[in-house]
DNA sequence: TAGTTGATCGTCT
DNA sequence: GACGATCAACTAA
């Protein structure tokens, strides 16, 4: 099975030149969680609203490795929260926090296994008036510039937890076509205190879409 | 521009 | 009952 590379390019449709999006297979999502977090930059994530379609461009993630990681959700077991972690890779996992914000993990590797993908920062490509809209601001580069900040704009609440990326109602897609190289930049996550913290924030260091949190 | 703080509630201990 | 994978508004410099 080829797997799309990290692309680059022109990160907007150009005029004239639609954006062509071919959906990532379940496969994709089935590798080294690490490995599926550098390859998820410069994808897209594409939200079906009715007939409107928000997408937007990964250019920020980081990744929670389950059961050997103390700042995963399932570092400490199975919970009613965390279920969607141990299902098999391919699933959004969407959960609340600080009372008042959502947050979006795209999950990893075989059934059983908690690792998942934080969504930390989104470029908008399409569908920004709607986007404007549900985030109750004009600037682009603010719409989607942090976790909770996407999942707001793209609308993704308690009810998308649990989603199958391979269906039809949110998923991710790669440009179609070859891919070019991508300068990828790695640093420690963001907000994480407990223990040692590795560097599993991944990110286009080129792209002024990047949540504000300090690389380190 | 940088730093601080309040909002607000689900989840887990 | 404490805390949190955050955000936005506010203040100080």
């Amino acid at each position: 099975m080829q797997h799309p590379s990290p692309s680059q390019g022109p990160h907007s449709p150009q005029p004239g030149r639609p954006l062509r999006l071919v959906k990532l297979p379940r496969s994709f999502y089935l590798r080294n969680t690490t490995t599926v977090a550098r390859y998820l930059l410069g994808k897209y994530l594409v939200r079906r609203l009715g007939n409107q379609r928000l997408i937007g461009r990964i250019v920020e993630v980081e990744a929670y490795l389950g059961s050997r990681d103390p700042a995963s959700h399932a570092y400490r077991g199975r919970t009613r929260r965390n279920d969607v972690m141990f299902w098999v890779g391919g699933h959004l996992y969407v959960y609340f926090t600080y009372g008042m914000h959502f947050c979006a993990n795209v999950v990893t590797c075989e059934k059983g296994i908690a690792h998942a993908v934080l969504i930390r920062a989104l470029e908008p490509v399409a569908g920004l008036e709607i986007m404007r809209r549900n985030r109750g601001r004009a600037a682009a580069r603010d719409l989607c510039n942090g976790p909770a900040k996407l999942c707001q704009a793209l609308s993704i609440r308690r009810a998308e937890n649990g989603t199958d990326l391979c269906g039809l109602s949110i998923w991710i897609a790669a440009r179609a076509g070859r891919a070019k190289k991508l300068k990828v930049s790695r640093s420690t996550r963001v907000g994480i205190t407990s223990g040692r913290e590795h560097r599993w924030r991944f990110y286009l260091p080129e792209s002024p879409f990047v949540s504000p949190g300090k690389p380190s």
